[in-house]
DNA sequence: CAGCTGACAGATTTCAATATTTGTCAGCTG
DNA sequence: CAGCTGACAAATATTGAAATCTGTCAGCTG
């Protein structure tokens, strides 16, 4: 926590940032505390990032490109079957997602209001998580386990129909007896209509 | 608008409520509003409803039960073949919603609060349209179109899986270009998916 | 002279005083 | 006397003045 007098980086603001707002909450969280906690002037930080709203957006990238390259080491497993491999990365989606909203409901509200006010990086995210998933796609239709005339069309409609699975506007649900159950019959339907 | 001196009921409390909604939205409407409204004192409107939240409840119920009768009777045209009833079911409850809050934004917010506000109406309002869904889906289980252990588990399924194209927390994205693709490309995928 | 500071104007937030609303109930009225 | 009224206490919302924050920039410093 002592300001260390190395020289200022993105990084580091970016490090300072993340505590401030797990300390203070997305409401109360300014960029003073943030110069403050690494013991320079505010007008530092506007050295680095033009407003405020680019470092909470450059914070929020950080954090879903986190979940995004947990999920690409298992969408890049080409040893498994194309199936089983869906399936694992869509419980990968939910238990991370999951777990984050259980473990610190607090700092999951934070990333739930930065999500929101960030729409474009969301967009990218998804779009990047698509990208993930058609490439699951195409190759089970490449070793016929799948049989789908678009691959990018059925990753999209995929993602959508899990959206209660991941999508944070259903955070609350995630911790009612029996989502497990629901879980998996809908990742079961939709792995029956991609045979 | 005038106040008539018919006695007052339940019923032109709720008409008069809902009227009061739309004028003044959901954080400004108060029962003084809609006892003025009657031309009566606000005492009057507590003879009928015990809290405003009761009345506001009330209010909501009416209102997603208008839906569920809609749906009711695409859901009993017993004539049809189930898969394509199912089809016309979620199209129009896709279109149900997608009306509603693109001719009158304001006041679909103003319905999007009362139910944030009422999670147990709207428990009962999904539970009824699952249940809805669960007879088409038993119907197309019993005639062979439909290939399902348990059609209450597969109707809970495709109701959340079609969440993206009605739950209200997605609203925003139902003016988007190519939101009538993605809808038919997740009832495709579901449909091969229960057959 | 590259990078940081801190004073500043305008925008936004906070906080406490003020006003409105909710919900009750004793009593009026037709 | 069934149903309505309106005065009331407690809870909630509004307001506007004071405090804080954002974003800029001229000048300092190593």
């Amino acid at each position: 926590m002592a300001p260390t007098s190395e020289t200022l980086t993105a990084e580091r603001i970016l490090a300072a940032t993340e505590e401030v707002l797990r300390r203070h909450g997305p409401a109360k969280a300014t960029v003073v505390d943030v110069a403050r906690a690494l013991g320079v002037s505010h007008g530092s930080v506007y050295r680095h990032f033009r407003t405020k709203a680019a470092l909470r957006e450059a914070v929020t990238k950080r954090w879903l490109d986190r979940t995004s390259q947990k999920l690409a080491e298992i969408a890049a497993a080409s040893g498994r079957d194309p199936e089983a491999r869906l399936r694992d990365w869509l419980a990968a989606l939910f238990e991370a997602k999951r777990h984050k909203a259980g473990d610190d409901p607090e700092l999951f509200a934070t990333y739930t209001v930065l999500t929101d006010e960030n729409g474009a990086v969301v967009g990218e995210h998804i779009a990047d998580l698509t990208a993930q998933l058609t490439r699951i796609i195409t190759q089970g239709a490449g070793s016929g386990t799948f049989s789908v005339p678009d691959p990018a069309a059925a990753a999209r409609a995929v993602f959508q129909a899990t959206g209660r699975f991941h999508d944070p506007c259903y955070a609350r649900e995630w911790t009612l007896p029996g989502v497990g159950e629901e879980f998996t019959a809908v990742v079961d339907l939709l792995v029956r209509g991609l045979r």
